[in-house]
DNA sequence: AATCTATTGCGACAGTGTTGCATTAATGAA
DNA sequence: TTCATTAATGCAACACTGTCGCAATAGATT
């Protein structure tokens, strides 16, 4: 299965890069120039999240965020890190701190999903 | 505004109890013995939440879980602890491990919700 | 230009969160 | 015990997201 290019695709991306926080798929259409459906742009994020050109998060309003995947001293941060929810102004912008935890024996961990919450930089 | 007790409080409360794992409203119900309204379930674990009694928290499938709150090691644990969710037995819950994090200036975390995904000790 | 099939738009549905409002019932006062 | 007050409930309804099937559209490759 090749991908293809699509403006809505691009436009996605445009969005997204342009902006360096995480938007939800309400956001993200509000911002696009060209128009698209509510299913093309859930689908055209889901399968970024696939191919590791965004990354997703859940807030702790219950929605997804996607956020072009970060470079914090020329590492990628991948999934690890935390996440930083503005209450204020509705955003969440991925934090350079890496997750550290530890879980009792025999745990197996596939994924993180840490956010916190409150007000950011500019709204505090 | 005093609180009352009601029979339906009491059965929530004695799910959340006996299982000392967090659920979502939905299993709350189908656990309860008491047949009640989802509206007034959903009330009831949000006025515990308010009374502290029970913590939410949103898992990354997006709905909400709610725990009683637990203690360890004789020292209650509040909001700032890890939660573990476990793909395969679908239960969430509250790991002893305290949430380490650090924001940036100016920064205000005003709340947490940190959740591993995996599997857990028995289904692993 | 023709073909293949990834991508899109539309429609539809399920599940949750949430609230308004009339009714019921818990609690303190008489 | 009875009554009055008002917290709690049940019901209905709505919004919003996530999600998918299917037919139509349009990249990519030959």
């Amino acid at each position: 299965m090749k991908r293809r290019n699509t403006a809505t695709q691009e436009a996605v991306l445009a969005v997204l890069a342009s902006k360096r926080r995480a938007m939800s798929q309400d956001a993200i259409i509000k911002q696009m120039t060209v128009d698209a459906d509510r299913a093309t742009v859930y689908r055209i994020l889901n399968r970024f999240c696939e191919d590791e050109i965004v990354h997703k998060i859940v807030a702790d309003d219950g929605k997804q965020y996607f956020a072009v995947c970060v470079k914090c001293d020329d590492v990628i941060i991948p999934g690890n890190h935390f996440h930083f929810r503005c209450t204020k102004c509705e955003t969440i912008e991925c934090l350079p701190s890496i997750v550290e935890y530890s879980v009792p024996e025999s745990y197996k961990v596939e994924n993180l999903n840490c956010v916190l919450v409150g007000l950011c930089k500019e709204c505090s």
